[in-house]
DNA sequence: TAAAATATTACACTCAGTGCAATATTGCAA
DNA sequence: TTGCAATATTGCACTGAGTGTAATATTTTA
């Protein structure tokens, strides 16, 4: 019966996802029809087919139903910075990790997201917060790298200024008019960066 | 009676500044006492002698009462920045701008502040998207500094990492046990990071 | 098929925040 | 001084987010 349980469990989870996701999605086109504060948790209940306590059970704030899709992030860029092969400068493991998050991202997804974030001082700061997090990450995860205390500082800084540039690589993608991809401008702020960071 | 005029008017600023600050102080006592989440609005008023409609003529939300204290920063930190004396590195001009800053702290109510904002979710991301809004101060103002399009990138980075250095400093000092005074620890990260920056 | 675990819901509640309109207080001009 | 205008204070009724609790439904498993 091992092969049952496991279907039956894989099925309660895939249910679970399916809910939260439709939760998810229904409210993010609420949102950028009518707005995020115009959007009441009934609204979105009633759109998703549940029941507004039910909701709650599924996420534990209005404002977790955006962080649905960056849940994962802080793992994933652990994981992608130690996954990097050794010997190269911290500045391109930490660009690598970068690039290997945002190839994920849904382009359309992820500008309407961004819109719905900007128009709220409340979600706006709760989404910087996350690049702290992020930078918090980095740091770690570069430590482990170059574990000499000697490096610390330094890996702090590369930590920083990194995320500071994957910040406004987004900003500036998600703002732009131009057809960019945020993959470029990520490159290109790297690159303009590391000039920078001998001759200071 | 312009003399009249000036008085009086001067009074009732002067009343409107008295109360915002009191309402402002005892929130803080309660805050310390029983915590910000159980604090409620209805108790700040009580406690403060005005009405619960009253406290929102004075705050737009109950976050606000503890950005009293930090209101004027970014508009003190950018006229620090533009006082200091020119021909120092882009570096020294923020950390004396920082050291300035941190001057007018009162220490007990800051830690005292920083013990509340650590104990919420959201608090903690407020106060964390302020840092953003001084790094984007500090990048301003040095770039009136250093008005020259090449070294833009340049003054992105100092602003980066010398926000950074006061975030860290504050939080170390703030949490530690030690001693030693808000400026010594910023003063020694400084340093400390001055070192990395030419060898990265 | 029974009971244990999980999911869904209703209801009643607290608290932050807003709109509005009434009242009180103060400032100023004649 | 008195009356008018501006500002300050309040009450009331409302919306909307979020929680506690307990009841009911559904699914899982033994």
């Amino acid at each position: 019966m091992i092969e049952t349980d496991q279907v039956q469990e894989g099925w309660r989870e895939r249910k679970r996802r399916e809910t939260l996701d439709r939760i998810a999605d229904t409210a993010l086109t609420l949102f950028v029809k009518n707005g995020y504060d115009a959007t009441t948790l009934d609204a979105i209940a009633e759109a998703s087919g549940i029941s507004r306590r039910t909701f709650f059970y599924y996420f534990k704030s209005k404002e977790e139903i955006l962080a649905t899709w960056q849940r994962e992030l802080p793992e994933t860029f652990r994981a992608a910075i130690l996954a990097e092969p050794s010997g190269q400068h911290p500045f391109d493991v930490l660009q690598n990790a970068h690039l290997k998050l945002i190839a994920n991202l849904d382009p359309q997804k992820s500008i309407a997201i961004y819109r719905i974030i900007r128009s709220s001082e409340y979600l706006l700061a709760m989404n910087q917060s996350k690049y702290l997090k992020l930078e918090q990450t980095a740091f770690e995860a570069l430590r482990e790298l170059w574990p000499d205390k000697s490096r610390m500082n330094a890996m702090r800084i590369v930590a920083m200024v990194s995320v500071g540039i994957l910040r406004l690589s987004l900003e500036n993608w998600a703002e732009g008019q131009e057809g960019k991809s945020l993959e470029t401008y990520l490159k290109e702020e790297f690159e303009e960066m590391r000039k920078e960071t001998l001759k200071l």
